[in-house]
DNA sequence: ACCCGTCCTGGAAGCGTTTGCGGTCAGAGA
DNA sequence: TCTCTGACCGCAAACGCTTCCAGGACGGGT
């Protein structure tokens, strides 16, 4: 079971055994194979503890995320672990469910010698956080938001909220409106770059916002389903919505066709992420490569480990792309 | 920064350090009261790895799952994630993505000697794959399935199928066809309940069951889609249908809706999960509490690892959920 | 035949905690 | 005042592995 047995079943030293085992040079080829086929017949595992305290590291990452069931979170995770485990590094999973979660992480750091290094998996921290955080002495990567000047990996939030905006404005749209998805609890950090990217994709068409057109709420179809209402009962209603998120922009819909719209007849609806979902609903988005996220902060992870230099600022390409909720605003035919 | 440095800060032996900071009794109070002082002020941890070398046990809980991108599993590891944070343990997330990745983890059993316990979430293991698990040394608990004899938490399967079959009965519906959600890497166990409690509740009302009412496919909306055309194909439609999973209902609707059939008029649709976007879609289906599950999971392991006595077979009550796509079938009339 | 590298191997010292065992010391009972 | 009983505390041995350091064997060059 252990390495002493393995050793001893080999004929060997602990030493020797344990060199054999992690593929060090200098090891005669026949000892090498001996302790192999010894450390298989005993179904040998070396103690990662045992390990991690004579070799001063945990062969472990930490990942932190603030959610688990939305799209994002999980598939952005699907690629972290794949790529990790491929590293043979184990993932440890931390959920900040709420701000008590939150402030206890941050203060107690119970990642502290516990990883090799730290992901942030969407979500933004704070001056204090960030400053506490930099004691937890490893490294630290970000997937899909940016945290300070660590390492991180994201779309590039104002263009993909341009791809957004520009394909209703060419559509002919000029009355738009916005739903901001904001969270209470976590700075997604979103917002700023997809509520950018309206401001002046409206001003470079020469359009006024009105700030009746923009509804903020929490991330979540029901609140979509809400603003939408809300935006509904303006007197002047916007002829397109750009919601910043699919599953915000399906609760919107799902207003719209309730309230009777036609979608995209008398309404357009765009999203940004292209949720699997998205696409049976042909709900027009903005698509982003979730679990390739999760995979290259894994990347960043693994190159930060080795010592290599790591690319600081990584972004992956976003893509329009266009379904059937969009279409010409109302009482201008199609071309 | 070590046990050895609060010892000297404290003017203690590290013994004795020890013992005041895991609470040990035979610690004079004022002695206690120094250390942690000392604790306090070197912003002391632990290191996880020479405690469990020490104690030998890890802190650590491994889960396995087969997706991360699908809500019952981001939910179900929700729930199990905050429990076991309440418990002040680590948890170790092991995603096996395709019959490879499984392949390995039951040959090598990474989790060996890395965790107190493990946690199957959503899928079951065959006998070869058992045996292998037994080895691991550790309990074994299982959510959303059952696991051989190891304690587990689940809905009742055949349950929550009869109460979606039985309301689509009700309503007057004689002609019912089921798309069955199968995955070809995972035995999720799952569609055998489900699908037999389609077949008792057709015998129950005396209906003989059309095998081409049955459409079998893997867990995606885009499957649902496709099955539901192949129904729609029939010489003979369905009124209504009963799919395994909301995922695969709303693409069905999908379909229903862009061949111009209205629901639930010309055909009802009930799902199973009550995922978040049943609830704006107007779905109707079986709700079951996913968070739940995992957290009740948590609570075995827990109990396991006290020593307590575990109740082996945990059954979460399942809810069923009458939304807007089920109604009578056409040529009925309301009552 | 001798010396000197080169390879391989073993001994042993950590890595940071926990914990069994024994020692000290103060207070209580006689 | 003397012993005895506990409460406290420290010593040192684990826990299972890695790695530095040095020793032994062996072959080739002189």
């Amino acid at each position: 079971m252990n390495l002493a047995d393995v050793a001893r079943r080999a004929g060997v030293s602990s030493a020797t055994a344990s060199r054999a085992l992690s593929h060090h040079p200098h090891v005669a080829a026949a000892t090498r194979e001996r302790v192999w086929r010894a450390a298989r017949e005993l179904e040998y595992v070396a103690s990662p503890d045992a390990t991690g305290l004579a070799r001063g590291t945990t062969g472990r990452v930490a990942v932190v995320v603030p959610h688990l069931a939305r799209w994002w979170f999980g598939a952005a995770l699907e690629g972290l672990s794949g790529a990790l485990r491929a590293a043979g590094l184990d993932l440890l999973l931390y959920r900040l469910g709420d701000s008590v979660d939150r402030q206890t992480f941050f203060d107690e750091l119970p990642a502290r010698r516990r990883a090799d290094a730290v992901v942030l998996l969407g979500f933004g921290v704070d001056e204090r956080e960030r400053e506490r955080l930099d004691r937890i002495g490893v490294g630290i990567v970000a997937a899909g938001t940016r945290v300070g000047s660590h390492p991180s990996v994201s779309i590039d939030e104002y263009a993909a909220g341009r791809q957004a905006m520009d394909h209703l404005l060419h559509l002919g749209h000029r009355r738009i409106g916005m739903i901001v998805a904001a969270d209470p609890e976590f700075d997604l950090a979103q917002p700023a770059g997809r509520s950018g990217a309206y401001r002046t994709a409206l001003a470079d068409a020469g359009i006024r916002p009105d700030p009746d057109l923009t509804a903020t709420v929490t991330w979540s179809p029901e609140c979509g389903a809400r603003a939408m209402s809300e935006l509904l009962g303006l007197a002047d209603p916007p002829t397109a919505v750009y919601a910043h998120s699919d599953e915000i922009a399906l609760g919107a819909l799902r207003t719209l066709r309730r309230a009777g719209y036609r979608v995209p007849e008398d309404v357009s609806v765009i999203g940004i992420d292209d949720h699997p979902l998205a696409a049976i609903t042909d709900l027009s988005t903005v698509a982003q490569p979730a679990a390739e996220q999760g995979e290259l902060a894994a990347r960043l992870v693994l190159a930060g480990l080795a010592g290599e230099p790591v690319e600081p600022l990584v972004t992956v390409p976003t893509r329009l792309v266009i379904r059937g909720t969009s279409g010409r605003p109302p009482g201008r035919g199609a071309s």
